[in-house]
DNA sequence: TATGAATGAGCGTTCATTCAT
DNA sequence: CATGAATGAACGCTCATTCAT
């Protein structure tokens, strides 16, 4: 009970360190896989400290949960700020490839998206930050859809948007299926889709193909 | 030892009726918390006698798994049958809803793109997968784009393949973020990226948009 | 769940077994000290085998509680068909010095009643054991007191079974604190109290001296 | 070392403090179940002083069993002051309902009484205030008897002796088992039992009757 | 072929105890 | 004197796997 209110700054940094050290055995065993023991190896301490600073095994696992779902967050309100979003992913791919540990990392977020149908918790929580993760998208798509002229109903800002969250979201399933993807490869894909999603207008002649089979 | 290779119909049968239990099991409690026992009740036999017909549990997830990709390579197969694929994700969504086990689990798919990071085996039958629907989506692109009077070079076919399986797998991680997901909406996403990606001429002055920020 | 349901003989005997040693370990350690391991060691199995038979460590100590509670009715009932008590509880501690298991052991019946105050389950099969031999001494009491040519009401039944009850768990405590007591003086104090309970009259002057300090 | 044998005023308040404390968890929790933890909670207090003070978990339960005995043989001590033991018992029952802290602790002691049994430095501690208390009874006995005309040789006193400690030790168990008896029924169970124990000829025709079946 | 009893290693977790501060 | 961070050895329990029947 306390051990998850401790506020001193002892109590923070190793919080931190538990945290760090658990995601790195996340990511390279899985949630369930990764044992205590391991955890508390590289968090360079006795597997019995841990618990003074999280509840159970379970409570990292949230915790990691949630401090990835907020960095994912944090990334897609980084694109509102620039909006050349197919760089955002190239460089994604290069930091992900030279390991840099702060990047989200895909197999987490497709573990998550795993358990998530399964542990309610973690769905609520994954359910949240989709939710905000759309909204934020939506924003950002009105305002630079309305400032390439191109005016948006609610339904088609709604629509752009998912399409742009499913391409997001399969991003990191390539991230894991093709780590070493070649860059101008994914710069070519991403040019193929964005700029229709961003800037053309939905009732133009080609977007009707597919309603006519 | 044998027990992989045995081949006599009973057999089959058998190795069938336990894939089908695993992966039922495997959906509901993930590849690491399904225990053997609950196969064994799921498949209505014994633990002891799964060993008989696979070597291991991990046997059974590989088996699994392999299954899993094969099964998404033939729908991905089926594409080229039928261009409409907009409605065929949305087809998709409606059977995941009402539970139709005969079609690919989304939460396994993403637990298997996590495994893939770390077992070899499962990330090389994985990338093997992804080479094939590469391979199968780009024959399908090609024949379409040319039907439709668009001339595309071996590089723009790979763009747009690679677009399009992004597509796909991100509308995995949709199913699971939100399997109660509006159809129409849906197809209003699909609509707005499809139609451009089958069809219009990628050095139309949109296209360039994002590589001239 | 069906651990505890199983009802071939093999499972009888294997939980029989594993009650045996239950209860030399609690005897020997106390209901908390003794380890699982140790239960299994003295069974001669695993630890693990033992969760086939029963769902936890806490089931098994309520088993044992439950056993020595019906073996302590037992002792009670029989004592219905032969009157003379006292050299019952002589023998008692005769056996108990023996070293004999069939005997409800004393140390145990200690425990159970400390831990009845903080388990409520405990508490609940303790308090009816307790009711169930409060029914029979005053059953029996009602018969031995008639057949004396002593005629007393119900409250005088319930005083003299109380004082029996009292007795009787005192010489648990009695057998716990002075093992080898020597039969003898046991015998003399019984027949210093027993006599006047059975068949004295509690009108007589004597019984009201307490009354008039 | 000199933890233990520390005797500045300050020292001794510590350690009754850490005594009272152990106590409360003691009763609620049971002597193993009950954590330093939670001692060092309830004085409030770190738990590494505790240490300062009593050299280990078992030291600190062994000075509650030693208060514990001592207190129950300043009880029978004091019966020697006052004839009137029924009250006493019956007053005895109100505090333990009232939550007197002050009682001796009926699960406490039916749990020292079992530990007696496995730890011989507790079973001496035991053996030792039973010798005591029963020399104690001894004594009032020969004086009661004596003042009441009754001639009694050291056997007969040895017997009802014992007899009395069974009945006090019988009310610990019973106080456990029914903290809510009515306090006319144990007293009329007294009534029944304390003036043919106090007072009455053992040669009398009644006495027989048990040797007798 | 099929069972399910049995094992043993490993899991998450607790806790008495120590010690640097 | 006092703290509470830290340890390490247990603990109860689970489960993939084996094997006698």
């Amino acid at each position: 009970m306390t051990a998850t209110t401790a506020t001193t700054p002892r109590a923070g940094q190793q919080r931190a360190r538990i945290l760090d050290a658990a995601q790195a055995c996340f990511v390279r065993d899985g949630f369930h896989a990764a044992s205590m023991a391991s955890i508390a190896e590289a968090a360079g301490m006795s597997a019995g400290l841990i618990y003074r600073y999280f509840e159970s095994k379970n409570a990292i696992i949230l915790a990691i949960i949630e401090r990835q779902l907020r960095d994912k967050l944090d990334n897609i309100a980084k694109l509102a700020e620039d909006p050349d979003i197919a760089r955002k992913f190239v460089d994604f791919f290069g930091r992900l490839r030279r390991g840099d540990p702060d990047v989200v990392n895909p197999a987490l977020l497709l573990e998550i998206g795993a358990q998530a149908t399964r542990d309610p918790q973690i769905g609520a929580a994954m359910a949240h930050s989709d939710r905000a993760a759309a909204a934020a998208l939506g924003e950002w798509l009105r305002q630079i859809t309305r400032a390439r002229g191109l005016a948006l109903d609610d339904a088609g800002i709604r629509a752009r948007g998912l399409a742009l969250q499913c391409l997001f979201d399969g991003l990191a399933m390539r991230a894991v299926k093709d780590p070493d993807l070649d860059p101008a490869l994914l710069a070519a894909a991403l040019a193929a889709v964005l700029p229709q999603l961003l800037a053309s207008d939905p009732a133009s002649p080609h977007s009707r193909e597919t309603a006519e089979p």
